[in-house]
Order: C-alpha cells, then sequence, then structure tokens
DNA sequence: TCCTTATAGAAAACTATTATCCTATGAAAT
DNA sequence: ATTTCATAGGATAATAGTTTTCTATAAGGA
C-alpha cells in the first residue's frame, strides 16, 4: 500500500467520520490531494478532473478543498508570484519548501528540525509560536545546467503562465526580491 | 539622525539618481515606506497620505511603490490571510517575519542567520538557492495575556477585517495550519 | 424505495491589483 | 518668457482568483 494509498484512506475515514457525504467528484479530489505531486493549484485539479467529469464547476474544486483546508487535511500555500494557490495533501502541517524560480517545480525538501529557531524566536520575544512557513527559492539543477549552457530549452514542469526567466544572481543569505520575476535591475541590496 | 531619516535620504538619493521626479506624493511615500512601522499596506499607506493629499488616487500609491519594489528598495510581503500585500522599506532584503495571528502585528525578530539552514537545502538538493522568505505565527505576549484572563478586549493593532479569534493550540513545530483563521476543528495534525 | 438535506453546477458577486486614458506638471530647449 | 515633451497623477475600466448565491440533484440513512 503507496503512501498515497494511506492517505486517500484517511482522508476518506476523514469526511465519512464527520458525515460529510463522499461523492464521486468528491473522491476524486481526494484522489489527487492524496498524491499531491507537485502541489497542485486548483485550475491544475480542475483541468485533470473534467477528463473523468465533464460536467465539473470550478466551483466545486473550490469548495472541496476548502473544506479540506478546515478539517486540517490540506496545507494550504500562496504563491503571489504566479497568483494562485497550491496546496499539499499528503503534508499537510508546516513544512519547508524548495522553488525553481525558472521552471516552478517545489519540492518539500529534508532538512534539520526548525524547532531551535523557533525556540529562539519564541525565547527572545516572548511570542508563542503557533505555526511557520519557509520557502527557499532558487535553481533547479536541470535548469541550472539549462542556464549555463544554451540559453534555449523551455522549463521542464507543466503549466508556466509565460516567459519566468530570471535574473541569474546567486547570493547565499541576502538575495534577490521573493517574487524574482522580471523585475527591471539587478537590485543591489545592502545590509544595513 | 534615526535610521529612518538615513532611509529617506537613500530613497531619494536613488529616485533622482536614476532621474525619476521627486513629487510632494512621492516624497510622502518614500517618508511612510522609510520607516515601515508594521510594514504597511497600499490601502494604510494611502489613507494616511490622503490627510495631506484629499485628491490622490490609490493608483498613484500602487505605482510608487512598484517602482520601489522594481528598484530593489522595497520588500514585498504577500499576506493571503488578510488579502494584502504588506512593504518593508526599511530592510528591502529578506528576513525572517513574527506575526500575530490575533492582533496581526508584524515583527522584524533578531534570529541567527539562516545561512547555515540555506546551505544544507543547496547541498542535499543540488539547488542554487537565491531568495527566500520565513514567517513565524504566534501570539505576541498582549495577546497571550488577553487571552487567558478575559476573552474580550478587542485587538491592538489597526485593521482588523472580522473576528480573527483563534483556535487556542500551542505548538512548537508540528502547530496549527498557515491561515490560522476561523477553522471549525482543532485539526488534530499527524507527522507520518 | 422514500425522505431529508448536503452537495454540484452555473452564474453572479467580490476584491486586490493592474492597465488604460487623459490631463497636469515641470524641466529643458528655444 | 514661451514652447516642447516626456513624466507623473487622477479617474476609471479591466483583470483574475476566489467566494457566494441559488436551484436541481443525488447521497445516505430510515
Ligand atoms: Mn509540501
Ligand atoms: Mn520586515
Ligand atoms: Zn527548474
Ligand atoms: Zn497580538
Amino acid at each position: 500500500m503507496s503512501s498515497s494509498d494511506a492517505r486517500l484512506s484517511h482522508l476518506m475515514a476523514v469526511l465519512q467520520g464527520r458525515r460529510f457525504r463522499l461523492t464521486p467528484q468528491r473522491l476524486a479530489i481526494l484522489r489527487l490531494v492524496a498524491r499531491s505531486d507537485g502541489h497542485p493549484s486548483i485550475e491544475e485539479i480542475y483541468e485533470h478532473l473534467r477528463e473523468d467529469f465533464p460536467t465539473m464547476s470550478i466551483a466545486t474544486v473550490y469548495k472541496t478543498v476548502t473544506l479540506l483546508k478546515e478539517l486540517g487535511e490540506v496545507l494550504e500555500l500562496s504563491f503571489p508570484e504566479e497568483g494562485v494557490k497550491r496546496y499539499d495533501g499528503a503534508k499537510p502541517y508546516p513544512h519547508p519548501h524548495l522553488i525553481c524560480v525558472r521552471c516552478r517545480k517545489i519540492l518539500d525538501p529534508d532538512l534539520g528540525s526548525l524547532t531551535p529557531l523557533v525556540e529562539t524566536a519564541a525565547r527572545r520575544t516572548g511570542f508563542r509560536i503557533l505555526s511557520h512557513r519557509l520557502d527557499l527559492y532558487g535553481l533547479c539543477p536541470e535548469c541550472q545546467a539549462r542556464e549555463q549552457g544554451g540559453e534555449d530549452a523551455p522549463p521542464a514542469h507543466g503549466t508556466e503562465t509565460d516567459g519566468n526567466r530570471l535574473p541569474i544572481r546567486l547570493s547565499g543569505d541576502c538575495a534577490p526580491p521573493h517574487a524574482p520575476g522580471d523585475g527591471a535591475e539587478p537590485t543591489p541590496w545592502r545590509r544595513p
């Protein structure tokens, strides 16, 4: 039994346990969300599902995913750079993400625990930390190779709105803006 | 000379150096952005400025802030939970943020460098990290006190859309959803 | 099988943001 | 001083993801 199969069973059990109806549309959405390859967006889920459900409304996808989010069974990740929200139904708890700014692939890197960082923040500020989000933006190995070689070759991953060429800057800690889109200049940052 | 004064001078110098006109409206926006108390939104900047410029259009605020962002002089932070983008013109480079989920105050905590974390990710995945974003969500000391005491007392900070009561859960690493809004149930997360 | 009611689907409504249009401004050039 | 003309401000329209509203339908229990 694969991990996503177990996850699917769990999601089904949660819905049925709460007396929510398990419609064919919902089941299909659960299947996609339980796998969550590449952290799908509403639009992507919708496009996949209309193959099997040509009459499905995108509102249904919104409503089902929102329901899962409210049940704590899906993690919502907003990506304002591309103007969509993406969802992780395989790991519904906060965890770091690694995003390639060129081909837009999204990974769940296995970093160390963020607990020490969180505890430092709590100690120094008096906050009680409840949640967090860490996103690392950069170039995946494939896109790095493509970068130095021919400047051509289209991106690997699926839907790309338009030209997402990046500004070619490297940095360790103080780096390009959060939305490394098509900014005009090299953005010469300075630390205080 | 305060830190924000120095920052204002810098912003003015940048605009003038690039041969952008330093209009009264822009100067007023620069002043607010250079201070960046609480990481203002476009709407908040607009509301402050229309006291001095009753005829100002919100489009002007959008255009000026966007210009500063493209010049790398302002950090844009999208907060989908409240449906707005906020701006930090005092520290235009990526840095962690601490957000109170109740009163919505936003702080720049002084944590250690994220460089080791970033390098770990780079080593393990082959990515070239260019940028990052770390947000910690929780309860500020004031709101913690208000929490255990009377369940009443309105939030301290400015605009709050509606009831942002939180689910009262504590956690260190695996915590409530990223948007700890008015979710229905306690969200019983499980790690794999 | 029947009944109750949550849900699907279609479309309108919403809203932060962006683009467009036009006029005003102001820094040169004459 | 006058003309020029690119830039900027103000008003408004357009965009797009998301939410809401309404009604017919079908899930699931009796
Ligand atoms: Mn993930
Ligand atoms: Mn900040
Ligand atoms: Zn890539
Ligand atoms: Zn607070």
